[in-house]
DNA sequence: CCGGTGTGCCTTACGATGTAAGTATCCGGA
DNA sequence: TCCGGATACTTACATCGTAAGGCACACCGG
């Protein structure tokens, strides 16, 4: 920006180019793709380069996260009460999530989480409002848990085929190799097998709303 | 059983066997540790040989899966109503996730979803409760994407270090690591990374069934 | 101008992994 | 007795993460 590279030498690799580009390489071919060769190729790098800039792999998935999370539409904190503030922060979250479908694996296998900024950025917005309601704290993180539970736990199961096994399957097929003994299954592997709906989602969302409301002016305890 | 080995030849491989062994080392070392190599020391064999059982390695998680699945200890189909039997499942899922804490990286990476009988009968008796209840097809799988997501997410948080930690973690030396412009989730911290409770999951399982109940008698669209 | 200094990239190399291919061994039925 | 099919073993290879060390160029005080 204040200094143009010299127009000779390539764009210096940084931290966040390597992780966008590892990020797009996962998006198109899956996390099995990325591999530091890989990630040092798309990037006209030898693979080695990369560990100036990442402690190691699972650095590597971190920084993912974090560059998945750094592009999450926060919605604007002035519209309408906290009920329509978390539907959009809880659809929001799980755009980012559909956006890059194996980022649950990276969240699955990560172990030491984030403390960027940006990263965290949703999570604390969550938590004001849910504080917003009046919760008290043990109640808000209460909350919070379930709300995000429900929402990866949601896409994951959108994401990792055990339901919506992707847009073209034979539903037939899938039918014929479950066991007579799990009829309820075997009748409703249609709509098991549909793609995950917003109005699904919603429904989700929105029993947890209702349980947080009447929660508000009781105040009852919570075990 | 029937027929005991013969006393000099060792206990032959078997797909479940290489499975538990697979599955017993993930729960003392990690999924990391799960290597072909690893399973066939174990059992005295070389690591080829365990392609006489498994397919692939892909093919070995899905037989981990099953293995953890095979002793979901299903509650009683007697007992109690539909409210009850919904909270017994959860807690029972909730379990059978914890006991193999690494189960949900298996999930998280694995593609070809589980076909065997024991395997998908505690979700074949999931959608019978729910089918009990008098909803339709549509909502019974709305409803079983509610809670399921919730279980698996919510356990998946727990185990992931999202929340809790760990047991012995220095809350001070996280809270240090959080950027002050995240207030809520700085002061949160002690609460956030508690180890999640009974009483918080079955918080959520409640929320969920009171959205069900209400849904019951009015049979209001899902949408 | 000049030589030191450090940062960023490269080269080489190693052990571990999943698994393809071929071989040996055992066991039950003809 | 012989044979065919499982089952296990051996060998080998491409690929992975990454440790160790080298090189080149930008920068800076003299």
């Amino acid at each position: 920006m204040s200094q143009p590279p010299k127009s000779t030498t390539r764009e210096p690799l940084t931290r966040d180019r390597v992780a966008e580009t590892a990020v797009q390489v996962m998006d198109a071919e899956g996390y099995g793709a990325v591999t530091m060769r890989r990630i040092g190729r798309e990037l006209g790098v030898e693979a080695m380069s990369l560990y100036n800039h990442v402690a190691d792999k699972d650095d590597l998935v971190t920084a993912m996260i974090d560059a998945v999370f750094g592009d999450f539409a926060l919605p604007p904190g002035d519209v309408g009460d906290w009920e329509q503030q978390i539907r959009l922060l809880a659809r929001s979250y799980r755009a980012a999530l559909l956006a890059h479908p194996d980022v649950i694996q990276l969240l699955a296998e990560n172990t030491q989480p984030s403390t960027r900024m940006e990263s965290l950025l949703p999570l604390d917005t969550a938590l004001a409002t849910l504080r917003s309601i009046g919760l008290s704290d043990q109640e808000v993180v209460t909350a919070y848990r379930m709300f995000g539970g429900f929402i990866i736990g949601y896409v994951m199961m959108e994401t990792r085929g055990i339901m919506s096994l992707g847009d073209d399957i034979d539903v037939d097929a899938v039918t014929a190799v479950i066991p007579d003994e799990l009829p309820n299954l075997k009748q409703l592997v249609p709509e098991i097998c549909a793609p995950g709906t917003e109005a699904d989602f919603d429904f989700g969302i929105e029993v947890m709303i209702r349980g947080l409301r009447g929660r508000v002016p009781e105040g009852r305890d919570v075990g």
